[in-house]
DNA sequence: TTGAAAGCGCTAACAC
DNA sequence: GTGTTAGCGCTTTCAA
């Protein structure tokens, strides 16, 4: 493998303007400049980040931290993530967390901080009793205002809760009187979020919020709740924490003889890839994760490159309420529902 | 940050012995490396990997090539590679390639080479017009047997061809006199080899594939494909690419009035979260990405540290049919067509 | 079983 | 504009 002395060498001049060239810095004529990089190409010299990373004390790499899920949410996360790391010119390391691990978070970014990564990304963090992890370098946290430990933590939230409000809030325009839902796993902080926010949505319109029922993201999780609910008359609209779930919620309704939307409106939340396709299309709300994690890396970036000035104020996502074929009005007349008989 | 002659001194012996402890590396007294072990967690020390891998030569670290997609089958074959990274002991870096980009994976590869991985994982390739690409060091490619010039190159099938083989020949023991197949883009390996295996099973019992529709993964695509297969009343089968497609295909069979699988049976590919709480429950077959992962990986680090020695034996992987109720048998009268009916 | 010396290939600071 | 001189913090000889 050439080293850019030989490269120097065979350009006639020194090592160090080599580097200069290759660092892209001023101060070099454009003609020794054409030399240089004519005689790395000529060689295929190949810069050595090791060396690099260990004279300058920067890796140019950042870590993200993410759950080992190919969950929709999750993962297009983690796509926009790295999109956004390229993008600003660094290289990306990946470690993952496993669920139920006890070294958990803390862990992973400790296994980050020995490869020398210039920042941390904490993706959609969940609660693993959370020990506060320290840092030596910036961190964005993406979805959580966790407590962490670092020269500067930035957090940029995902617009998970004004796009449950806007779920919930759609449910409520459509005249139910009330609004179910289907919550994930509440050591996620995206799931508590959206708890949150479907219940703050209620309690805008003066609504006590009906028991909540959790799931774990998958259908097989929704479809135990839509049993459970299926049986009550006084569900008619119910707002589940990912579109799985509402799939699952979707199909015990069915079962149980219900109709969706005639009987009850179901929304769900990310808007996969085939909500549009199932039956009945789903209505449901759409996470701008590519805009979450370009703006987010923004922050982190300058985190890392200007440690000294303020960081700039993080912007807003636009939400986006997808409204298909499964919320409709709740039902005029309710047979058999003593309730509304009576009246 | 403390270095390991600051550990070296506070233990009282020499920077090469806190290596050698550090290393694990044989004839250290119990004692030394108690104490040096000791010393190390009181100074907070951290390992300095830049300067470990400018000094080995080796970083330790496997550097992967995805497709920048939160597409079922690629996000969890990443998620399997970094699992079977992690537990290979080496760190993981993700360079994903965009769909149209010009350099495609050899710019991918180029990226990961600069910075000093010591092997490669082409996950799911697709052609790019596939220039062949120059790597020196050992090089994995998942699902496909790319052009590739590397000292060693292994490649591990995902099996995609056992898995369509298996879906084609669910749908013909059924009953059906022919399978249509919606086929994903032509592009990516993956999509041809389902193609090929199909049409395989068919010719294997004497038939000719009837043309095939091609999709783009999307349920979108799928939907378009299956509203040209409802015009058709030959079509009672139908295999899809992958589950997204096969959601798309039964919405249109059924908007359609076709009824599925009374009149037309459709079978997925991929086993995604919801296919069984879609309506119909979805049959299709199920990847074994985490298998074909650390299988894969086994092979690569073999070649990294055994460069010398033959490589193991691939393992097979085991085909999984899911049969739910999207498949039956055709219907035995077939109203309204033509050529039944004058039988 | 331990230690001393010599780099790995680059960047940083300063001189010219 | 360009070159010189020192390291960055480890691992690798080789010697003891």
């Amino acid at each position: 493998m050439p080293r850019s002395v030989d490269v120097a060498r065979l350009a006639g001049v020194s090592q160090k303007t080599v580097s200069r060239v290759l660092n892209n810095e001023q101060y070099v004529s454009t003609e020794v400049r054409q030399r240089v990089l004519a005689a790395a190409e000529q060689l295929g010299y190949r810069l050595n980040n090791a060396a690099r990373a260990l004279a300058s004390g920067r890796s140019r790499s950042i870590g993200v931290v993410s759950l080992g899920t190919a969950l929709y949410g999750p993962a297009s996360l983690l796509m926009g993530i790295e999109r956004a790391v390229r993008d600003a010119g660094y290289a990306l390391r990946v470690v993952n967390t496993v669920e139920g691990d006890p070294s958990g978070i803390a862990g992973a970014v400790e296994s980050l901080l020995e490869q020398g990564v210039d920042g941390i990304v904490i993706s959609e963090p969940i609660d693993e009793g959370a020990e506060p992890v320290r840092a030596d370098v910036p961190v964005l946290v993406l979805g959580a205002p966790l407590p962490f430990s670092a020269p500067r933590v930035v957090t940029a939230g995902v617009g998970s809760d004004e796009l449950a409000r806007a779920a919930t809030e759609h449910l409520l325009d459509l005249g139910h009187a009330t609004v179910h839902h289907v919550a994930g796993p509440q050591r996620w902080y995206a799931a508590r979020e959206r708890l949150g926010a479907w219940r703050g949505a209620l309690t805008a319109r003066g609504l006590v919020g009906p028991p909540v029922v959790e799931g774990d993201w998958s259908a097989a999780s929704g479809y135990a709740a839509g049993r459970r609910l299926a049986s009550d008359d006084d569900v008619t609209a119910v707002f589940a924490a990912n579109d799985d779930m509402a799939i699952g919620v979707i199909r015990a309704l069915m079962e149980a003889g219900r109709r969706v939307p005639d009987d009850v409106s179901v929304a769900g939340f990310d808007d996969i890839p085939v909500a549009a396709y199932v039956t009945p299309p789903l209505t449901t709300v759409r996470q701008p994760f590519d805009a979450v994690a370009t703006a987010g890396l923004q922050l982190l970036v300058h985190a890392i490159e200007q440690p000294h000035e303020d960081l700039p104020p993080a912007a807003d996502h636009p939400v986006e309420l997808v409204v298909r074929a499964s919320t409709a009005p709740p039902p005029r007349t309710t047979p058999g529902r003593g309730r509304a008989t009576s009246r």
